[in-house]
DNA sequence: TCGCAGGTGGTCG
DNA sequence: CGACCACCTGCG
């Protein structure tokens, strides 16, 4: 509704001529992909698209469903060569979740809500840095704060990527760059007790490389089971993780009738049922009780 | 105001 | 081991 005679600019995206179109593109919802708490750098725009940054690049992304089972993507600032180098591993397009869902679901009422619920969730293959970064500042806290918390941190600390839609973006801090700071350097990003598991880590990366294994991972200050589970499924492909944090235990003890305080039981649960597949199963439950807490 | 948020690490028994 | 519990911060 426009009020009285203004005539407000209508709000417009500067993006580029330079884009990516991928035909028949299945099993794939941008809504999905980037609320399903995988990642928290895509704003999601007015038109439905989604705007974000990945290994260095920015781009804007839409997704157009042409059929009942298939549709059109479409990457803004994107050329052919990002797009099979960088895009679509990112977005996991080699995948065939159609034959996932379908072996999740088979025998598993819940699960198979859950999968129509999220039909277009897809594991991202994110940067292990930013993952490590990411999850250790998610403990304890809300998706709002922590999206907020990790743009701070790269406007304030991280390299200019370039300028799209009319603003400069930043990559995260790598962990040389960390590493060199105080806890009164990261005062400003707020991240309260987090700040020295951030150094810490950086510190420990520094010096260590990046981890490679579970028990590496464990090691790190602020990386227990849960945020190890989150980093070793979204940053390093392995997809039998299953974190277990306050929303799945919701659904373990409200879907499935397990002691809601009970972690190790549903761990357990999970890798009797759900196996290798645990991953995709954690995200599609996740996606499916944050949904109906919504409602 | 107070509890809680995509938990972790430390300290008990 | 397993069960507490403090912890930065911002929001409802």
């Amino acid at each position: 509704m426009s009020k009285g005679t203004g005539m407000k600019p209508k709000l417009e995206y500067e993006r580029t001529a330079v884009e990516y179109i991928a035909e028949n593109i299945r099993d794939f919802d941008l809504d999905h992909i980037f609320d399903c708490g995988q990642c928290f750098r895509w704003e999601r725009r007015p038109d439905g698209s989604y705007t974000g940054i990945a290994k260095g690049k920015i781009v804007n992304m839409r997704y157009v469903p042409n059929e009942a089972e298939t549709g059109t993507l479409i990457i803004n600032n994107c050329t052919e060569e990002d797009y099979q180098n960088i895009w679509r591993p990112y977005l996991d397009l080699d995948r065939d979740y159609g034959k996932i869902k379908a072996k999740l679901s088979k025998g598993d009422p819940v699960m198979k809500r859950a999968v129509e619920n999220g039909s277009g969730i897809r594991i991202l293959h994110q940067d292990l840095w930013e993952t490590i970064l990411s999850f250790i500042i998610s403990q304890n806290n809300h998706i709002p704060r922590i999206k907020g918390c990790i743009e701070k941190l790269s406007v304030l600390f991280g390299q200019p990527a370039g300028t799209y839609e009319g603003r400069v973006w930043y990559d995260v801090p790598g962990p040389e760059v960390l590493a060199s700071l105080s806890e009164a350097d990261l005062a400003e990003v707020r991240l309260g007790y987090r700040s020295r598991y951030i150094l810490g880590t950086a510190k420990a990366v520094v010096r260590d490389g990046l981890p490679q294994t579970a028990e590496e991972l464990a090691a790190l200050p602020g990386v227990g089971p849960k945020v190890a589970a989150c980093i070793l499924l979204f940053g390093m492909a392995k997809y039998d993780a299953f974190p277990v944090d306050v929303w799945m235990a919701r659904v373990m003890h409200q879907l499935y009738g397990l002691d809601q305080k009970d972690r190790r039981a549903m761990a357990d649960y999970a890798s009797e049922h759900f196996g290798r597949l645990g991953g995709f199963a954690q995200q599609y439950l996740f996606y499916y009780i944050r949904s109906l807490h919504d409602k």
